[in-house]
RNA sequence: UCCUUAGUAGCUCAGUUGGUUAGAGCGGCGGACUGUUAAUCCGUAGGUCGUAGGUUCAAGUCCUACCUGAGGAGCCA
């Protein structure tokens, strides 16, 4: 068998003094003198570094000089008791510039850099402390994912990125096309002839993978996608990106309580995950934090991170329905003093930022379920209540985030649902193979979307949307 | 897309009512220091003031347009 090599945190966590090892990784920092160097050496497999000690007069003044920050290093040498702060350090016996990085030019500098100047510099902003722990929480993320639904026996479904369907009505989407730009095909009456396209008809990036993942779950009983999904709305926010990744799960036989169930026993399920396995860098994360808001008055500070993290896991999540928020807002003081920017004063209004945050914020503190939404504000695909006038919808609502969740019981009566799609002016012939599943067989079935991007922000405590993804594809930016 | 706001050294920023050769801190480089922790101390280089027009004797500073970033709103995950 052979052994795999060891990482800067197996040294870390496990290393005894007296040991010989060999470790490879990039600087950090290199402090000293003439006589003493100290590197401190990240390899990504942890936050934390191990300190190099560099007894200068043993090597050759060309490789000393040739570490430098964002160099390559490969270091043999012994693991010793740290006479400073940290339990071990290597003390090296050889050291092999692998890769040297020229400090003149380098833009990743030993000092605090703006969040706007990484994001410019996104191929490089994994090299810092603050990137490395992002992205090894939302890798943390991605598995617990998949293993949260791997135990309780749900189906893995890759449903497809490029649709032909045109009516799910989640947003603009982005055409795929082969078709010559300049010179297209066109039909009799002028327009382009999307016949002689690749698919032979009109195609586009995928918006969500619900309605193929409804045919999934009418099978296979439970599944869930997991993949990119692509939104060509002209949105600039810290919540929207043109390219995310969702989660969407779709279970038959499942109802809106169930689905309510399902949607908070998940999110508390990943967030455990966070706080059992990436401590070192929520514990970072949570400095950062609270470094950016020393200067916000202590009513503006928002919870520490690792606390915040407990109290969501610990507390059920607020359920209410449409008309109940309706009614706490209507009677809201910031609603009766005028101080929304958008007064709740009439039933069927679709609420605002400011709405959901009174509700999360100031008056549960605490996540929230809204339920039974007006059918004329959500989608044609969620099934419409007894009452005729209200869907069994349901958006989880998180402090700062606004919606992580939107989801709903689906509409499973072929007539109720032909009759939404008519008032709606969605095409039906497009959707037959849709139908067909409350041709045949139909049955109670809900699912929801989570905003795989929105759940880092809260976990990481992150402002912005474009911090917790490696390459942001946003309106006029998609470098790298 | 709308509203607000910003763009000055590699980075973060200062730059007065328009007025000589545009400043600081950090980082870089050189030097000092035998155990440092974002080391410390001394010295040093580095700027077409976002772009294009305009007003003026004179523009980093005022005006217009555009580009780009940020915050908020809408759309939503």
């Amino acid at each position: 068998m052979r052994s795999l090599k060891l990482s800067v945190k197996d040294l870390l966590s496990a290393g005894k003094p007296g040991e010989e090892v060999s470790i490879k990784g990039w600087v950090r920092t290199k402090r000293g003198n003439k006589q003493i160097n100290f590197v401190a050496l990240n390899d990504g497999s942890t936050i934390n570094n191990i300190q190099i000690v560099i007894d200068v007069p043993n090597f050759n003044d060309d490789t000393i000089q040739k570490i430098t920050t964002g160099a390559a290093l490969h270091v043999k040498g012994k693991l010793v008791e740290s006479k400073g702060q940290q339990n071990i350090e290597l003390v090296a016996e050889e050291v092999e510039v692998m890769g040297e990085c020229n400090p003149e030019t380098y833009p990743i500098q030993p000092k605090k850099h703006s969040l706007e100047f990484l994001r410019e510099n996104a191929h490089l902003r994994f090299r810092t402390n603050l990137f490395g722990a992002i992205f090894r929480v939302r890798n943390a993320m991605s598995f617990a994912i998949h293993k949260y639904f791997n135990e309780n026996d749900f189906n893995y479904l890759h449903t497809p990125l490029i649709t032909a369907s045109d009516a799910e009505g989640a947003g603009e989407m982005f055409r795929v096309t082969t078709l010559d730009m300049k010179n297209p095909p066109l039909t009799e009456e002028g327009k382009i002839d999307y016949s002689e396209d690749f698919f032979g008809k009109s195609t586009n990036l995928t918006v969500s993978g619900q309605l193929e993942g409804e045919l999934g779950a009418m099978a296979l009983g439970k599944i869930y996608t997991f993949g990119p999904t692509f939104r060509a709305e002209n949105s600039n926010t810290t919540r929207h990106l043109a390219e995310f990744w969702m989660v969407e799960p779709e279970m038959a036989f499942y109802d809106i309580n169930d689905n309510m169930d399902l949607a908070e026993d998940f999110i508390k399920y990943t967030i455990k995950y966070a706080l059992e396995n990436c401590m070192d860098d929520l514990k970072f994360l949570s400095q950062r934090l609270t470094d950016e808001e020393k200067n916000k008055k202590a009513d503006e500070k928002s919870m520490e991170l690792i606390e915040k993290l407990n109290f969501v896991l610990n507390e059920d999540f607020a359920r209410i329905t449409y008309t109940e928020a309706y009614d706490i807002l209507r009677n809201c003081k910031p609603n009766k003093k005028k101080k929304f920017k958008y007064l709740v004063n009439e039933w069927g209004v679709d609420f605002q930022s400011e709405h959901e945050r009174y509700l999360v914020e100031k008056h549960f503190k605490k996540p929230v379920i809204i339920t039974d939404y007006p059918k004329e504000i959500k989608s044609f695909y969620m099934k419409l209540n007894d009452d005729n006038k209200t869907v069994a919808a349901m958006d989880v609502l998180f402090p700062g985030i606004g919606e992580i969740i939107g989801g709903s019981q689906r509409e499973e009566s072929l007539e109720k649902l032909l009759g939404r799609m008519e008032e709606i002016g969605v095409p039906k012939e497009e959707m037959d193979w849709y139908l067909d599943t409350r041709r045949y067989g139909s049955a109670t079935h809900s699912g929801f979307g989570l905003g795989f991007e929105r759940l880092i922000l809260f976990i990481t405590g992150m402002g912005n949307i474009r911090d917790v993804i490696p390459f942001p594809r946003t309106p006029k930016n998609a470098l790298y």
